[in-house]
RNA sequence: GGCACGGUGGCCGAGGAGUUAGGCAAGGGUCUGCAAAACCCUGUACGCCGGUGCAAAUCCGGUCCGUGCCUCCA
């Protein structure tokens, strides 16, 4: 498939480095609290490259991070659990607000068993090892409150800090210089380790001579995750669009200080923020949603999914409550499209459901051009009307399922996963087109309106009734 | 201020030099006891100003507006 590299702004060719594997890192939550549906939205578009990346043949290995330690969560585990010993709160915040993650990410439809999931807190030793080989070779420097990358010293090695976005030719503000409280030899210099201040976890440490207990940086998490799981260089990293810098531009200084190939990763993916009603999110706005929200709110985590997908990950999306009805909606008929699978009937054969199991290919073919999702759609909500004016035969429902488990396996959208409705509400169905031919309207209308109470929709064809699920 | 990404019909959103997606909502119609069903039809949109083309929403330049990043926010 082709991608968009954010390193060379280009669209690239995407195939595996070691010739068999797709290694790809994403940038995964920092859970310190519900994640907010922007976050959702990134890991949508993750989930999505993964599924699309995996049809077009390759084998994926993708490993996502918890950020389960740093200024927020400690901060956060801190106020919550303030009779606890600090290592103890962390965790128990930690583990609640990833048991959390892990629900809403199921909810939206992305497939976690194929993540292989990796914490921060289980990774210390492979950060310290790192810290330590940067200042052995002279890439970091000891400062009164932590360890410290000069950049200075990745540029004389003649590495290049900037290649994602070159943010410190521009002109930094000097506020920011002369408000630093940090014992740092230069403003852009960053922190690979952290020493402890008072009622902070930490862990052991030791570094030419000093005692730096403490824990480590942000930057430092992600490169020591990565290369531990996936070796180096690998295939593609992904993030929100707000990580270029200065995270993923730290990452590979990092990484690649003091290596023989500049290369962290080959490809970094980067998805464009979700709008709520065309602002940015955020807790002042009050425009800062969760899955939670819009569970409560009676609409499905699918049609957020939806919603995502309407959009290219490139551009910004906007969310609202009303585009969200407009999502649902779309699925409600994409569900209907999938409950064809338990309602065959003899029709007169039709051109347009001649090759189903095609649909999942041509499918594949418009995400492999870039992961074009809007477009994906409309191809599906095509089908799908297709499909509805024609229904079925019995003779099909093989092909049909495949095409089912095929659309799934590339959107997510578990239209697969549409029951057949039991044998009682098919009698309510088989009484209400009887009372319909007795013109027993009132009868009818009573039997769809209880249908309806279990969640069972019906259209009524010119060729017959279908049923759909309703949630 | 620097850098980046956008501005498409009521809304969401692709596309990207001539044939002009898709969805939601709306209006009209057919069918119907009804429509909350189905089907048909309708809407000619691309911020603004220039330029290059036979032809621009699409390329180029400028400009305005929005959004993001500029040290720990997906």
């Amino acid at each position: 498939m082709k991608l968009y590299n954010t390193l060379t702004r280009q669209l690239e060719d995407i195939t595996p480095l070691d010739g068999k594997t797709i290694r790809m890192y994403s940038c995964g939550p920092t859970i310190y609290d519900h994640s907010h549906i922007g976050n959702m939205s990134s890991f949508i578009f993750t989930d999505t490259l993964r599924r699309v990346l995996t049809a077009s043949g390759s084998s994926v290995q993708h490993i996502m991070n918890f950020t389960d330690v740093d200024d927020k969560t400690i901060k956060r585990a801190a106020g919550n659990y303030d009779e606890m010993e600090p290592m103890a709160a962390l965790a128990k915040l930690t583990e609640k607000y990833e048991r959390i993650f892990l629900t809403d990410m199921k909810a939206v439809g992305n497939d976690m068993a194929v993540i292989t999931f990796t914490k921060a807190t289980e990774h210390i030793a492979d950060m310290q090892k790192l810290v330590q080989q940067l200042h052995k070779d002279g890439f970091a420097y000891v400062a009164d409150d932590g360890v410290y990358f000069s950049i200075e010293a990745y540029k004389k090695s003649g590495k290049r800090y900037g290649q994602l976005a070159d943010v410190t030719t521009g002109s930094t503000s000097e506020a920011r210089i002369q408000n630093d409280e940090y014992d740092k030899e230069s403003v852009h210099d960053f922190a690979l380790w952290k020493t402890q201040k008072d009622g902070e976890p930490a862990w052991d440490f030791e570094l030419d001579g000093h005692d730096l207990k403490g824990r480590p940086g942000w930057h430092i998490e992600c490169s020591a995750m990565s290369s531990r799981e996936l070796g180096q260089p690998f295939d593609i990293h992904t993030g929100g669009v707000d990580l270029i810098f200065p995270h993923h531009e730290n990452e590979i200084a990092q990484s690649t200080a003091g290596q023989n190939d500049p290369i962290y990763a080959k490809v970094f993916a980067h998805n464009e923020h979700l709008m709520v009603d065309g602002k940015k999110m955020s807790k002042s706005l009050g425009n800062f949603y969760t899955i939670h929200d819009i569970q409560e709110k009676g609409l499905d985590p699918l049609a957020f999914r939806v919603l995502v997908l309407q959009a290219h990950y490139r551009g910004p999306a906007n969310f609202s409550w009303v585009n969200l009805e407009a999502a649902q909606n779309r699925l409600q008929d994409l569900r209907a499209l999938a409950a064809l699978r338990w309602q065959p009937r003899a029709v007169a054969h039709d051109s347009g459901t001649e090759a189903l199991e095609d649909i999942p290919a041509e499918l594949a073919n418009i995400l492999a051009d870039d992961l074009n999702t809007p477009q994906a759609m409309a191809y599906l909500s095509r089908v799908a009307a297709q499909l509805l004016a024609v229904h079925i035969e019995k003779d099909m429902v093989d092909h049909f399922e495949t095409m089912l488990r095929g659309i799934d396996d590339l959107l997510g959208l578990n239209l697969s996963a549409v029951q057949d409705i039991t044998d009682e509400q098919k009698e309510l169905i088989a009484q209400r087109e009887q009372a319909r031919a007795k013109k027993d309207w009132q009868s009818s209308d009573k039997l769809r309106d209880q249908l309806a109470a279990q969640d069972v929709g019906l259209q009524d064809h010119p060729h017959g009734v279908i049923w759909f699920p309703l949630r």
